[in-house]
DNA sequence: AGCCAGCGATCAGGTTCCATGATCGATATC
DNA sequence: GATATCGATCATGGAACCTGATCGCTGGCT
């Protein structure tokens, strides 16, 4: 198969397919895309001589098509392809806007809670014509996936990162700690607690985090075992079940809401490594003056935001 | 900038600007490509209206071109997406030659429980590039729809199917037997039962389940109704209730755990005609050498499952 | 069984695109 | 000033691409 019959194959075919894909019908996708139904049948007609499978089950009558395996298969490449041409795009205009242009950030829950309002204010005073498009997500690795697609200019993420096409500034430590009801004997100690009387503790924890396994696996490298029973993907519900005597939790601290009275944090002792926050970008792509504006700001609130925690945490650490 | 303007970018131009970048003129990289330098001149001005920016320095004379900032912005896409060009060209030619790609297969669970395990293993020995994706649904009736509808390319199912645009290949015969506490005494009798003594019998049996209708059938043809007292959808459960001593079960011979030591399966005198398993697939739709391939290994495994099923029953029936 | 609706493939035809070859203007070298 | 090299532009023929019409197939309804 010679390459540049490939090349011959068109990004308006492949929206086409995926269209088609959408759509079920020939008819319904060219309506999408403003062509007629033979146009469209042309077009698939190209793209299967070109690529040599058939890509689309044809059943004839009402029935919709679908695709087959091929087809399948090319319109992962295709939104893959076309997704970098998006881009593209994005970096083009960010390059010729200079100032100006849209910022595609990718978020998750305990960031997006604490360090995001902040950081958007401070950046929007500094570039006001930039517009941030925020993607937020329960699993940083999801992210990351976006950000290799060219599908987002920033993540944040969590330490380690997976290998991949990323560079990445860290930005903060996000400490653990314990969140028991404010009313329960450990709240009233004011000390920090022991890993050991953590893991007798019956825990509510996140669902998909890396934190967890992260923490669990600290806890296993000291002969210990986390009692964890019951699991949410929700900061408020973790916390509200925790101030409802349902259980503790051991999160990271930027998850939690410290002005929330039913619930009190403390220190662990000794304390279970942090985890790292961090923002990453993919290492082939353009980077703006916008984007690097907003990895710096980022930097400077984190710094901030961390020198603030560690003088209130610090009367009681004493 | 429209989205649509953009799908307006071609993959050969994208080539020909690598070409031009590689090269450092026109000409030679019209050459390479097998067009006239005019050609690439017009492929060049056509890229360049689309994305709105110079991407190229022409200096003049024999001095060679260059990328401006915007040409090696898009360059750096340009090459990922050739580079995922060249990996579909790549998928679809081992898609072709039966290497690769993906098999939707929907189950349910008696299957999932006995023939799937052995299947996956044996399939994934000899074709480890394909990947098996498995639905599971309580009714095999809505894994035909959703192979009717393209979601799945192959499921098991129970005949007679429903009429539809199917073919099938009959996998097994699986018997019904009758399943009894260990300690009662039918399990101490070591000899068929009859089909009158079981219609005495409290039953426990499936609830959405086609084979309980078959069964009942055969019965009241013979004069003789069911006593069903209890219904679940979990092979486990319904085991696990005859164990205890709430009834015994007729179900098929596949959804049981034959190692189940509070429980003793017998056959049934006449014997009950026994439900078939078989694999169905869509009938207009292509089938990979990979989903042929998945049928043939589940023909040859549940052929052995059946033989050693028959050769363990065959010293109770003497 | 016949009729109708819906679907995709194919066809005819007009318009647009694309490539070639020729030519022109700009630049550098001698 | 003459020459070589380069890219842009032009004229042109052939191919591509889209629209609208039509046909064959399928399923649903009467």
């Amino acid at each position: 198969m010679e390459p540049d019959r490939w090349l011959g194959v068109e990004l308006r075919h492949l929206a086409a397919l995926q269209a088609i894909a959408e759509e079920g019908s020939f008819g319904r996708a060219a309506r999408r895309l403003g062509y007629t139904q033979s146009a469209v049948s042309q077009q698939i007609a190209t793209l299967e001589r070109i690529v040599g499978e058939r890509l689309l089950e044809r059943p004839g009558g009402p029935r919709p098509v679908s695709l087959t395996e091929a087809g399948r298969l090319l319109l992962r490449h295709a939104e893959a392809i076309v997704a970098r041409l998006d881009a593209a795009r994005a970096d083009m205009e960010a390059l010729s806007t200079g100032a100006a242009g849209t910022l595609r950030v990718g978020t998750y829950q305990s960031v997006g809670k604490r360090l995001l309002p902040a950081l958007l204010r401070r950046f929007r005073d500094a570039w006001p014509d930039v517009e941030i498009r925020l993607t937020e997500s329960s699993n940083d690795e999801e992210l990351l996936e976006l950000v290799e697609r060219g599908e987002l200019d920033l993540a944040f993420v969590i330490y380690p990162l997976v290998d991949g096409p990323f560079e990445v500034r860290q930005l903060m430590r996000d400490p653990y700690v314990l969140v028991v009801p404010a009313d329960s004997p450990l709240a009233e100690r004011h000390r920090p607690v022991s890993v050991r009387e953590v893991a007798e503790l019956p825990l509510i924890g996140f669902r998909q985090c890396r934190s967890l396994v992260q923490v669990q696996s600290y806890f296993r490298g000291r002969g210990l075992e986390l009692d964890v029973v019951f699991q949410s993907d929700d900061n408020g519900t973790v916390q509200g079940l925790v101030g409802a005597g349902v259980g503790s939790a051991l999160v990271p601290r930027l998850t939690m809401d410290e002005h929330e009275e039913r619930t009190v944090m403390l220190e662990l002792e000794p304390r279970v490594p942090p985890r790292l926050i961090g923002i990453a970008w993919h290492r082939d792509r353009y980077r703006s003056p916008a984007s690097r504006a907003f990895v710096e700001t980022a930097a400077e609130l984190a710094a901030e935001l961390e020198a603030a925690a560690n003088s209130a945490a610090a009367p009681a650490a004493a």
